[in-house]
DNA sequence: GCAACTAACTAACGTACGTTAGATGAATGA
DNA sequence: TCATTCATCTAACGTACGTTAGTTAGTTGC
């Protein structure tokens, strides 16, 4: 059964690589040691393997971000529970980062039933983030007068945006994490012009 | 000589839809009006076709951008400067948005040769991105403790993530652009709270 | 020890791909 | 008028595609 986890490991990286149609099902097979026809075992089209694909890579960036939230005190502040956020869904875009980049990569050219069926699962991890951000601005721990949409989709685009060009065995996640979010929760402005 | 432009309009809509191994010449054709040999009358290879396509979606964003904050009075103060050149790339990316978005989703799925080829305009427009903030940073226009690289690429990658989500048909470009730059001028966090 | 299941294989199907060669007719210019 | 150039076409090439059917060993369970 670990079988299965190899073929989707390696479409992923391809899918991420190559893009949907310049994956063929025989270089998957290949990578993962069988030949084309055997991958029909395990899935039943070229379709289902991209759908996997997409489905692990939003469930595991929701599981890990909102189980490091989860792991917070209530009490906590409202800046230390973004911050945590941040860094959470960076580590795990990173983490699994063929499986987030394909989905973020190839979304937009896979079949539309393929897209279809990611679409739930985008939808409410996005929703977790409007949730969260909304809770914060209501708490008068964000400026009232964001647009919580808005600065939800700049925060999401800028962080997945880091997939093109962040190396994480080469460079610090933490580090990339706290310089993202003193920009967008401090701003680039001086404290002394404003 | 409109026929040339004409198959570059659609070629960049397809790739930006189906990625660059999901077009085929056929496709590009038929939509085109011709068959897929004509092609070749104008162009070399579908290699040639998609890099032509690259580099027009980074030359017509860089020279908007850099005409538009041209066109300001060298007085003119950094934040201004700063949001004009934010809502001009705002502006130039959706109104060729099938140039760029193509160029986005596609560069790292293309052949070699043809990354290669693109790279040199790309490293154009991010050191014009990067001159502009180390500006602004040594004036005193923008905090001194910013990394100008990670608010450089947190910046645009944001931008362009706004091409996934972003219908310039419904949505008001120069209002996303403000809210953009108010985020990252001025951050989240309300002014109490710093 | 035999039946069933598992996980792979080979071989082929019809279709589509990028590309090329050569033909065709309309426009151009001396 | 007639040769040339322009812009397209048709037809074919070899290759690769997703998928299917049928086969084959090895493992498991009664």
């Amino acid at each position: 059964m670990q079988t299965r986890q190899r073929i989707l490991d390696v479409a992923a990286r391809q899918f991420r690589a190559h893009g949907y149609a310049g994956v063929s099902l025989r270089t998957i097979a290949a990578e993962a040691n069988m030949k084309a026809g055997s991958l029909y075992y395990h899935f039943a089209s070229k379709e289902a393997i991209v759908a996997a694909v997409l489905e692990i890579g939003i469930d595991r960036v929701q599981s890990h971000v909102s189980s490091a939230t989860g792991r917070l005190s209530p009490d906590v502040d409202a800046s230390t529970r973004l911050r945590t956020a941040i860094a959470a869904h960076l580590a795990a875009f990173h983490l699994h980062g063929d499986y987030t980049s394909a989905n973020v990569r190839i979304f937009g050219q896979v079949p539309d039933a393929v897209r279809k069926a990611n679409l739930p699962a985008r939808r409410r991890y996005d929703h977790w983030w409007e949730r969260l951000l909304t809770r914060l601005v209501s708490e008068g721990a964000l400026r009232a007068d964001i647009d919580v949409r808005s600065a939800r989709l700049l925060l999401i685009g800028a962080l997945n945006a880091s997939l093109e060009w962040f190396d994480p065995m080469r460079g610090d996640l933490d580090a990339l994490a706290e310089r993202y979010a003193d920009i967008v929760l401090l701003g680039m402005l001086p404290m002394s012009g404003r």
